[in-house]
DNA sequence: AATGGACAGTTACATCTGCAACCACCTGAC
DNA sequence: GTCAGGTGGTTGCAGATGTAACTGTCCATT
């Protein structure tokens, strides 16, 4: 029995992911009262233009309820809009408004000096392993971005 | 302006943790109706042995207040006790009970054939190269450890 | 001995989260 | 046309979380 937390896996990945959000998110939530779900949001939007909630969803990864309330907090800031679909009125079109773009701008350069930062600390090695190894758990496990799947 | 959510390392080590933690925490939460921090701490007492909660915490890198409620959590499950420290009060030993230390030994198998199951899935090479990354990260961005630091 | 930090651990509160239920709407089968 | 089932999005609720404030205890200084 010489199971150790700290050589987990899961753990460690836990971990390495805390500390390294950790920083960046300290900026966006103080620069501007944003919180993740609303960084990611305005990412998506901010570099794909205009999506439906559910696009964004699945560009980043989060569940309908955290981009429904997301959607609607980057709405009171103004930093984003509606338009309805003629078509399907169910759907709603989101884009970022100027104000909203604006602060996308900003933060794309906070999101690279911060990346500069991480690359001069981890070294280049350390970098392109890491990457090497997150492709690799992205490629095997995430979900296979289904288009009709039975159920799950 | 091309920026991508999806290749900026906080996001994708975000996602990584998630999608490695997921089907390892579904298992302790069906089986044990155990939370995160409840197996961060269980596992830690079983393979340290007799600790402190601020010892768990620094352990297992949770706040103190995710250690107090995760401790009364598992002792109310009957597989942790306290006892008192004879000659400092404050402090409580926190130790596994028979049925907790069997709890452990049964996660123990399976954190150890999730273990494998990933190695499997991310190839030797995949999973060396997350581990250097990783490492990495935590050398440079871990919290020193600090004995005595002026404030933070 | 008394007092002012510092420390271990708990708790109140506000916030965030996921799940399930929900509404409105679309689509295909009949 | 109508109805059943599916989809886009929202919300109620219960659980989880971090912050800050709190209690009780220790210890160094006086």
């Amino acid at each position: 029995m010489d199971f150790k937390l700290e050589t987990f896996l899961p753990y460690r990945l836990n971990l390495a992911a805390e500390l390294v959000s950790q920083r960046f998110a300290a900026q966006y939530r103080a620069r501007y009262r944003m919180t993740r779900p609303e960084w990611r949001a305005l990412a998506a939007l901010g570099s794909y233009g205009r999506m439906t909630a559910t696009e964004i969803g699945a560009n980043s990864s989060m569940h309908k309820t955290k981009v429904s309330r997301a959607v609607r907090a980057l709405e009171e800031k103004r930093w984003l809009k509606r338009s309805e679909d003629l078509d399907d009125r169910r759907i709603e079109h989101l884009e970022l408004t100027p104000a909203g773009r604006r602060i996308y701008g900003e933060m794309v350069v906070l999101a690279r000096d911060y990346e500069r930062e991480l690359a001069g600390l981890l070294g280049t090695g350390g970098l392109k392993q890491l990457e090497a190894g997150l492709a690799a758990i992205e490629a095997k496990l995430a979900a296979p971005a289904r288009r009709r799947a039975p159920k799950d």
